[in-house]
DNA sequence: TCTGGGGTCCTAGGACCC
DNA sequence: TCTGGGGTCCTAGGACCC
């Protein structure tokens, strides 16, 4: 069967998949240590304390949007008394891999989806009971790491985010939903509001209701052309996994990543291209460690900035700079990063915003070393200074060796965090003994 | 130099995800 | 809504080729 040249095998009937859903992630994990936060509001901000990442259910019930700008909810927050916390993403990423260690051990296949959602495929358990098999390891996840999940369980991705959903609303199901029959999997539909399906976003959803589709059962209905014409290759794709098509896959051994950025809102508008420099040369280093942890080399970088509101050009500018060969060399893509902030960089304007992103990433394994390199033990050698520096860095578990370029004082344009909690599970300095020594003693 | 059909590659921008 | 940060995929259009 072919689909606009892509072949498609649809010999899956028998698939199930289950999706596991962290609720309130953030929030959740900030509890963990705060069990007199629950029931009580919480939010978590944003790096820059910016924006509303994370909510509560009480503060859902707020009617306080995702997204949204600290700024413009700040007196409702104050009025319910609302806890806020300054990410402590560290943190979080630790109870993400703890959670993520149940499940493997649970399913035969995983797909880690993002930091707090999991799909699992688990035909070949061949349970008699989805449902009872999905609250069992509900159970077991909030018994081993104090974090509440919803999991939903169907025959197709898109149909087990929407079951997590309705398992996460809908009380009576007790944090599990299996759509098992047709009869289930219409229900499901029809409660399922068109702007809640997974890949139909803020843009798209609009443009259905004004066709007269509300739900999800609306669109399980449309044809496969018209849903081309609205929605594009994913579209039709969407509309035919709501039917019970399987058309996304479990995608098990992580494909390597195409680009790493590293990009930030600044504390204050920064117009001095010295401090420009400084954060620049800041995140063009960070990406390139990541860039040599994964063993890859890039062979472009970009950098943008973004120019404060109040200016009438106040969209980003980038420019992407081509290296002479794929490198991970921090130098190299420091170097590249600075070129690039010298061809963009307007004296007229201050810039709130800017990052470095490398794109056109290869494994260093593949990239044979370009036939113009005349002296290969020089290469060599950068790249054993490279590995020092990485050991250095992780061993002190900080980024104490650095590049002249990078500024030690990054005072200019740190980022605000003034809510933040310890990092209790990721310092030795902030783990929480005291607090374990008084309960164990009471 | 223009017309024309047909193809590839690259890039910028849009839409989506959490 | 644009005061988060970090990603992916698709598409339209331009450059270039025969």
């Amino acid at each position: 069967m072919k689909q606009n040249g892509h072949t498609i095998v649809c010999d899956s009937r028998g698939a199930v998949f289950a999706l596991v859903d962290c609720n309130n992630f953030f929030v959740s994990c900030e509890r963990v240590f705060r069990p007199d936060l629950w029931n009580k509001p919480v939010a978590v901000l944003s790096n820059n304390d910016g924006c509303i990442v994370a909510r509560s259910n009480e503060v859902k019930l707020l009617g306080v949007p995702m997204g949204i700008p600290l700024f413009k909810v700040r007196d409702v927050l104050e009025a319910h008394k609302v806890t806020l916390f300054s990410g402590n993403f560290p943190l979080y990423g630790d109870f993400s891999q703890r959670v993520v260690k149940i499940l493997q051990a649970a399913a035969p296949y995983v797909e880690v989806y993002s930091v707090d959602e999991s799909f699992l495929e688990i035909s070949s358990l061949r349970l008699s009971d989805y449902t009872g098999w999905a609250r069992a390891l509900r159970q077991c996840i909030f018994q081993w790491t104090g974090i509440p999940v919803s999991i939903g369980v169907a025959s197709t991705k898109t149909l087990a985010k929407a079951a997590a959903e309705y398992a996460k609303q809908l009380p009576e199901t007790e944090g599990a939903y299996h759509a098992q029959t047709e009869m289930d999997r219409e229900r499901l539909l029809k409660w399922l509001s068109v702007s809640d399906i997974w890949g139909i976003g803020w843009r798209t959803a609009p443009k259905l209701r004004q066709r007269g589709i509300a739900t999800a059962y609306d669109l399980a209905q449309v044809s496969d052309a018209w849903a081309q014409a609205q929605m594009g290759i994913r579209g039709v794709q969407t509309v035919r996994e709501l039917k019970g098509e399987v058309w996304f896959r479990l995608a098990t051994d992580r494909e390597p990543q195409k680009s790493i950025a590293r990009t930030r809102s600044f504390g204050h508008n920064m117009r001095n291209y010295y401090e420009l420099e400084g954060a620049i040369a800041t995140f063009a280093a960070q990406a390139s460690a990541k860039l040599r942890s994964q063993q890859e080399l890039t062979e472009a970088v970009m950098i943008f900035l973004r120019p404060a509101r109040r200016f009438e050009q106040y969209q980003s500018t980038s420019v992407v700079i081509r290296l002479m060969q794929p490198s991970a060399d921090t130098g190299v893509i420091i170097e590249a990063a600075l070129k690039g902030l010298q061809a963009i960089y307007d004296p007229d304007l201050s810039y709130k915003k800017g990052g470095v992103i490398l794109v056109d990433l290869k494994s260093a394994q593949a990239v044979q070393v370009s036939l113009f390199e005349t002296n290969p033990q020089r290469l060599e050698r950068q790249s054993a200074l490279m590995r020092s520096v990485d050991a250095i860095n992780k061993r002190f578990n900080t980024r104490l060796v650095r590049h002249a370029s990078e500024h030690i004082d990054r005072n200019a344009w740190h980022s605000k965090r003034e809510q933040r909690s310890p990092a209790y599970m990721t310092s030795w300095a902030e783990l929480p003994l005291v607090r374990a020594v008084r309960c164990s003693t009471k």
